[in-house]
DNA sequence: GCCTGGTCTCTACCC
DNA sequence: ACGGGTAGAGACCAGGCG
């Protein structure tokens, strides 16, 4: 017996004989990665009684009935739970093998006594982590003997044989660092259409770690299958605990899965010999003892960046410049390899991808750890799960911990009820005005009146009003006693989050460590903020449509009563949305405003942001101001819209920092008419009309087919895979007919074919309208030549 | 058969 | 595969007109 430190990397379970052992992967402080196992541990679930059954040796019996020889029930025993805060008695049925949980689930739920059958739905896997408070990423000492175990690529492999404890953050550790990390990518040689695995050739796969990058070459190896070999070499050698790609979970691994198998090679590259990559029903791809992680699920969450190009993303993340790498276009990629004077600047963008991507994978991997540590969901899957089962997940483990029962994931119709409120802003510039914000409203307001699913009256249970909170508007009714459910956890997060940022403040900003708690209390806060929406969520197991209901409607009245009285004290009010109130920035008012709202209404607001001067379009939600930092903040406007082409965003982004600095409308309609005019003659390149916009189903299943359905149609005809999620680039092209008939996908677009028309009089005058009519300009003059433009024609 | 206005569909945004 | 509120473009369609 000894003790062994180690760092929970992964885990997993493999079904021996009668039984299932659990596999934890690991490293220790040594730099050696180790396999763990752990016997012993049951799956289990709980049955319900009917009302009016008890739970006596008679029910105890017709469960153990069931028992079936491969995986026996071993035990059948009466427990106490409680179920949305109700004390329940349950019947915990524990058997051998995971997979026979699912067979005894449906066989109970027959049985006349039984109401229902709960936790049957938890993974072997993740309830063992949760019921031994286990988590991804965190330090353990277990007690174990060391073992030999053939089969498993790892240093050493031990038998868990006493405690399993969590060792204790000491000083504040990375949960990354001396962790090996791999970025690959591969290209592939796709004459016509799409690339598809039973035709075309992988050329390169790029990999790149702490060391550097290289490129593993067709050209060099001489055959796919021993290209594919040397991938395969260099995994096994340099032993990644991560690999990252990005967008490899529905291209890099399904294609490299499906060539091998179609040549004849292993892909044998995890940690357990002869395991191949494996995609779950997710659509996430596993591999044995490593976390793969697709970094494209993290890009997709950045805000203000439409185009989630890998090359976009490095940019913005400032990773790696455009300017400083080369860019091929996928369509290309034969034409560079097939030319012997380009090939060498093929595999320089390949290396290029494969570098940006290893650089990301420090931008996202540090959040996602956290992501990982809090919510207990292993580093691979967190990445890839819904911020709806992030939270759930976690919401999981806190009810473990109360002893409350986890009810079932049920199918439900969604049910949508009234939101927030937004107020309807007059067009116009106005000067000096502050952004007050409520901080937290949702979660605060949930706290306050103890909203959550076991806490609500339901029906017309007799209740006294002086025993709960009633939400406005809509009545639903909250015990005020005792703390919910989701009051108590969120109490928990509030807490974490506030011990952390203590933390903080001793730290030196920027510092390694200062990093990381910020992003612990990043990834808690994402939690606690997601606990509202998730209450309003008809797949969630804690749904609770009232609670979610009521919420918003506690927030309705509180926006409404600080407006009300900011008016009161003479503030001018000119518009708010859901917990922001845009206000004159007077001092003094607004100091007494936040006054009230603290000491009167019990809620925290404060000083978001100061406009010098912003400019409402007459919209709600759509607005731009220049902050006293000289920022100009666009909100909801085209220029911060995805589906507007480059150029029409950009002739708005320059009209509103001419309007707001400047103060200048003749000078802005002087320069859009400037712009109209080089489009007019031909000087704008074709790039910054393309249209951008999400194919969100299958181009066959739209009702009305829109411009990029007709686009995706066309790629879809010549042989390219289009897929819901893809984003489709086309140009309009003259001609006649419906505008989406017009639609050309850019690739295949040429500059003399567009319909500048169509550019001049649906992008660039109504972008620029938007913010100038605001300013009295009318479309015609805007249409109109400045001067030092105007030919014989204006005056015929 | 063509024009017009109202409605529906679709996307992307805000908080 | 977390919520509702919202703007705006274009497709679609019915009804009026001649």
């Amino acid at each position: 017996m000894e003790q062994l430190t180690f760092q929970l990397l992964d885990a997993s379970y493999e079904v021996i004989g009668p039984e299932a052992r659990v596999l934890l992967w690991g490293r220790t402080k040594t730099g050696e990665r180790v396999l763990l196992f752990h016997r012993g541990f049951r799956p289990y679930f709980y049955i319900i009684p009917r009302e009016g059954f008890s739970l006596g040796s008679e029910e105890i019996e017709q469960v153990k009935l069931l028992s079936k020889p491969k995986s026996p029930i071993i035990d059948v025993s009466v427990v106490d739970r409680k179920f949305f805060g109700r004390p329940v008695k349950a019947l915990k049925v524990t058997t051998m093998i995971p997979e026979y949980v699912r067979v005894y689930r449906e066989a109970a739920a027959k049985l006349g006594f039984v109401e229902r059958v709960l936790e049957a739905d938890i993974r072997y896997t993740m309830r063992y982590l949760i019921d031994n408070n286990v988590y991804p990423l965190r330090w353990y000492r277990a007690t174990v003997n060391r073992v030999e175990k053939g089969g498993y690529r790892v240093d050493g492999t031990y038998e868990i044989v006493g405690s399993l404890e969590e060792v204790e953050e000491e000083e504040i550790s990375d949960p990354l660092s001396d962790l090996r990390i791999m970025a690959f990518d591969i290209e592939v040689y796709s004459k016509e259409g799409s690339p598809d695995p039973l035709r075309d050739n992988v050329i390169i796969i790029a990999i790149s770690t702490q060391e550097g990058s290289k490129a593993i070459r067709l050209d060099v190896e001489g055959s796919e299958q021993n290209l594919i070999k040397a991938f395969t070499r260099e995994i096994l050698k340099e032993d990644p605990d991560i690999i990252v790609g990005y967008n490899q979970d529905r291209f890099d691994w399904p294609f490299l899965k499906e060539r091998s198998s179609k040549l004849g090679v292993k892909l044998d590259v995890g940690r357990r010999i002869g395991a191949q990559p494996e995609t779950s029903v997710y659509g996430h791809v596993s591999i044995a003892g490593r976390l793969n992680v697709d970094l494209y699920n993290f890009a997709e969450e950045i805000p203000g960046l439409t185009l989630k190009t890998l090359e976009e993303v490095a940019e913005f993340l400032g990773v790696k410049k455009k300017s400083e790498r080369v860019i091929i276009p996928w369509y290309r990629i034969p034409e560079y390899w097939d030319d012997p004077r380009k090939r060498e600047t093929l595999i320089r963008y390949a290396l290029d991808d494969v570098e940006s991507t290893y650089g990301l994978s420090g931008k996202f991997l540090p959040f996602g750890a956290q992501l990982s540590t809090t919510t207990g969901i292993p580093l691979d899957h967190v990445m890839a799960a819904s911020t709806g089962f992030r939270l759930e997940w976690r919401l999981i483990r806190e009810a473990y911990k109360r002893g409350e029962l986890v009810p079932e994931r049920v199918e439900r119709p969604p049910a949508s009820y009234t939101g927030a409120l937004v107020l309807k802003p007059e067009p116009g510039i106005k000067e000096n005005v502050a952004v007050l914000d409520f901080a937290s409203m949702y979660p605060s307001i949930m706290v306050k009146y103890n909203v959550g699913p076991d806490t609500l009256v339901r029906g017309n249970e007799e209740v006294s009003d002086d025993e709960v909170n009633v939400a406005p508007m809509v009545g639903h009714r909250f015990r005020k006693t005792p703390d919910g459910f989701f009051k108590g956890v969120l109490l928990r997060f509030l807490k974490w989050r506030r011990d952390i940022k203590s933390r903080l403040k001793r730290l030196k900003p920027g510092s390694p460590e200062y990093l990381l708690l910020d992003q612990r209390q990043r990834a808690i806060k994402v939690l606690a903020n997601a606990m509202y929406g998730y209450m309003g969520w008809s797949g969630a197991r804690w749904y609770c449509k009232e609670c979610a209901e009521a919420v918003t409607a506690w927030g309705r009245e509180l926006i409404l009563t600080a407006i009300n009285h900011a008016r009161k004290l003479g503030l001018k009010v000119y518009y708010g949305d859901t917990d922001s109130l845009f206000v004159d920035y007077d001092k003094e008012k607004v100091e007494a405003l936040i006054k009230y709202v603290e000491e009167e209404m019990g809620f925290e607001i404060k000083i978001d942001k100061i406009y010098k001067r912003i400019i409402f379009t007459g919209a709600k939600k759509r607005y731009a101001g220049l902050t006293v930092d000289g920022i100009i903040d666009v909100t909801g406007l085209e220029a911060v819209r995805g589906d507007w082409c480059e150029l029409a965003k950009e002739v708005q982004l320059e009209v509103l920092r001419i309007v707001l600095i400047k103060g200048s409308t003749r000078e802005a309609v002087d320069y859009v008419r400037r712009v109209i005019n080089d489009l007019r003659s031909g000087r704008i390149p074709l790039e910054k009309l393309v249209i951008w916009k999400t194919l969100t189903r299958r181009p066959s299943e739209y009702k009305v087919d829109g411009a990029h359905v007709k686009a995706a149609l066309i790629l879809e005809k010549m042989g390219y895979k289009v897929a819901p999620g893809m984003k489709i680039g086309y140009v309009i092209v003259k001609g006649h007919g419906k505008l989406s008939d017009r639609a050309k996908p850019f690739i295949l677009a040429s500059p003399d074919e567009v319909d500048i028309d169509y550019y001049v009089e649906k992008q660039i005058i109504p972008a620029a309208l938007r913010v100038l009519q605001v300013l009295g300009v009318s479309e015609n003059e805007l249409k109109m030549r400045s001067r030092g433009q105007r030919s014989l024609f204006d005056f015929m």
